[in-house]
RNA sequence: GCGCCAGUAGCUCAGCUGGAUAGAGCAGCAGCCUUCUAAGCUGCGGGUCAGGGGUUCGAAUCCCUUCUGGCGUACCA
């Protein structure tokens, strides 16, 4: 039990001892000044409304309800109506050990209570290599999947391939033309529209090899069909290959073709049809989405009959209701916010709780290389890749990075520095960290000190300002998991590792761990650093970073 | 024009959903290696939380408004 919830218990009860309604949405928090005690609550000030009392009043007849609990060294109000904790060692003894005794299980809770959740992210066009604005998508994602699969939700990773579309079409043209340039044909410039990439000759060039010269005696239709098959293929394995060495895979992948193909388009247009939310206007197919609180209608069918990208989404949404998603979260790039309002409106529509139904906007990744943006253009073929960039900077910088933000903050990355000063990156502060508890605890082995059966009475022997404050460091862990994936800002977790690696240096400093002389107080600290060096294990592997024994010494 | 997101130290960003004296990291200056790795630590300077109103015991956080930046506003996907 963590020990905010075990304050809360006993406020709760303290409360229900006085004569007095009490707000119950009161917080228990860890002040910013030590004076104010371990933790803090503001349960009077937050039920003063409720009673004709001053707070003050009040969290004095609650002092002294507390002050005779054994968790509490001491009880303390102050100013408007706060109270403050001191708790009691015990409390900090057994949060040691438990995470000692929970090894890489800590953490793990029954908080989501199975859950199921659909996380969608990345879903990049299948037209060219992932991005870095996919690469940013894919460590928000996973990190995001593997908090909440920790925490007790059930999350599916989901990739949507809009491989159906008009843009796979100008692709497959695209190759056929460097195709036929590679055959020896003139073309003169590429079209406007069409990629540009060097991934296009790449492409062309295995096209070759593949099948040679005789694709060109096909017919039109015939070709365009073969090369789109054979680009959807090689782009959908480059991507897989990406996000591989990314580390991040998912449990799903589902493509616009084959929903177009099971009928749940003609599903959604007949529903939408019977439900008379339909109108026809320039000899197009009209959804009035505006009576569903859009800004204006949008069309379904086009006057070429073809329905919009609309309408196949809608379908791929109304599969995300009636696979039984408990909540459906929608990880998406900073320029479909538009686009939000019609499809809550076309939910509505199909009768759905769009309740369930949540955006998350990752904002643009700006480029810099030596301090000049850097622009992207995917179909000009001037594109940072995620392949490039894990190269330049390696996985465990690019993954720290990308999720070491608020999602909805735009993320300024500076391709020259990263490189320059990838030393002071913060991902090699929290992983020196760890190294560095591994190398006192190679230490202590050679001195003797056994780490394998821990006896937990030595803990008693920690007494020490900054080694309490370490220790209810490590007892926020599981609540940074919480917050990070009910509020979807796994940034969380990053700033957490940052925090408890900066108070670990601090300590190394401070405190000679080992010590021969006093014993028991060197192995209660052996175990003190044993709990850290677990967490930090488990918070850089939620993220995708690697925990090294050893970092090699710079020169 | 309308909509979404943002505006916090010179730079990059946090700020636990309304708490007490707004914090880190870079950059700058001054220190700390015979010791468990100096990829580290300590100290100093640096702020009109974009501006202005409001809500209340209490606002960087919520509401209104102005300004600035990014994005969106297709019978493209």
């Amino acid at each position: 039990m963590k020990i905010k919830d075990i304050i809360r218990k006993d406020i709760d009860k303290a409360f229900k001892t006085l004569k007095y309604q009490f707000n119950p949405i009161y917080n228990i928090e860890i002040p910013k000044i030590k004076e104010h005690g371990d933790f803090s609550s503001n349960v009077a000030l937050i039920s003063n409304k409720l009673n004709k009392i001053a707070p003050l009043e009040l969290a004095e007849l609650l002092r002294e309800k507390l002050e005779k609990n054994k968790n509490f060294e001491s009880v303390t109000i102050a100013k408007p109506g706060f109270i403050n904790f001191v708790i009691s060692k015990n409390l900090y003894v057994d949060v040691l050990k438990n995470i000692l005794e929970s090894g890489e299980e800590y953490g793990k809770s029954d908080f989501g209570q199975n859950r199921k959740i659909l996380l969608e992210f990345v879903s990049a066009n299948p037209t060219g290599p992932l991005n870095i604005v996919s690469a940013r998508a894919a460590a928000f994602g996973d990190t995001l999947h593997r908090i909440m699969k920790l925490i007790g939700y059930l999350p599916t990773r989901e990739f949507y391939i809009n491989d159906a579309g008009n843009q796979v079409e100008i692709l497959a043209e695209s190759i056929e033309l460097r195709f036929r340039e590679l055959l020896g044909e003139r073309i003169g410039d590429m079209p406007m529209e069409a990629y540009h990439g060097e991934y296009v000759k790449d492409l062309a060039s295995k096209l070759n090899t593949l099948e040679g010269s005789r694709i060109l005696h096909m017919s039109e239709i015939e070709r365009i069909q073969k090369i789109k098959k054979f680009a959807l293929e090689e782009i959908h394995e480059m991507q897989v290959e990406s996000l591989e060495k990314f580390d991040v895979e998912f449990d799903s992948w589902i493509s616009e073709k084959a929903i177009r193909s099971m009928g749940i388009i003609e599903e959604v247009l007949s529903y939408l049809y019977e439900s008379k939310v339909t109108y026809e206007k320039d000899d197009a197919i009209w959804f009035m989405a505006s009576k569903f609180g859009d800004e204006k209608d949008r069309v379904l069918l086009k006057a070429d009959g073809l329905p919009t990208y609309f309408v196949p989404d809608i379908a791929y949404h109304l599969t995300k209701y009636q696979r039984g998603y408990e909540e459906i979260v929608d990880v998406l790039g900073p320029d479909h916010h538009g686009y939000i309002p019609r499809m809550i409106a076309a939910v509505r529509a199909l009768k759905y709780d769009e309740n369930l139904l949540e955006f998350i906007f990752l904002q643009q990744v700006n480029l810099f290389n030596e301090g000049e943006k850097i622009k992207m253009s995917k179909r000009a073929g001037k594109i940072v890749t995620m392949d490039e960039l894990i190269e330049e900077v390696g996985r465990d910088a690019a993954r720290f990075f990308f999720v070491d933000r608020k999602p909805n903050s735009h993320l300024n990355f500076d391709l020259e520095l990263a490189k320059k000063q990838s030393a002071e990156n913060p991902v090699y502060y929290c992983q020196y960290a760890h190294a560095r508890i591994c190398s006192i605890l190679e230490k202590a082995e050679k001195l003797g000190f056994a780490t394998e059966e821990i006896d937990y009475g030595k803990l008693k022997k920690l007494n020490r300002e900054d080694e309490l404050e370490l220790i209810k460091k490590l007892q926020d862990f599981q609540e940074i998991l919480i917050t990070s994936a009910t509020q979807r800002e796994p940034h969380r977790l990053c700033d957490y590792i940052k925090e408890l690696s900066g108070m670990l240096h601090k300590y190394y400093h401070d405190c000679s761990i080992i010590n021969k002389r006093t014993k028991d107080t060197t192995l209660a600290r052996i175990y003190l650093i044993l709990a850290i060096k677990n967490i930090l294990k488990i918070g850089l592997s939620l993220l995708g970073v690697t925990a090294p024994d050893k970092m090699s010494k710079k020169k």
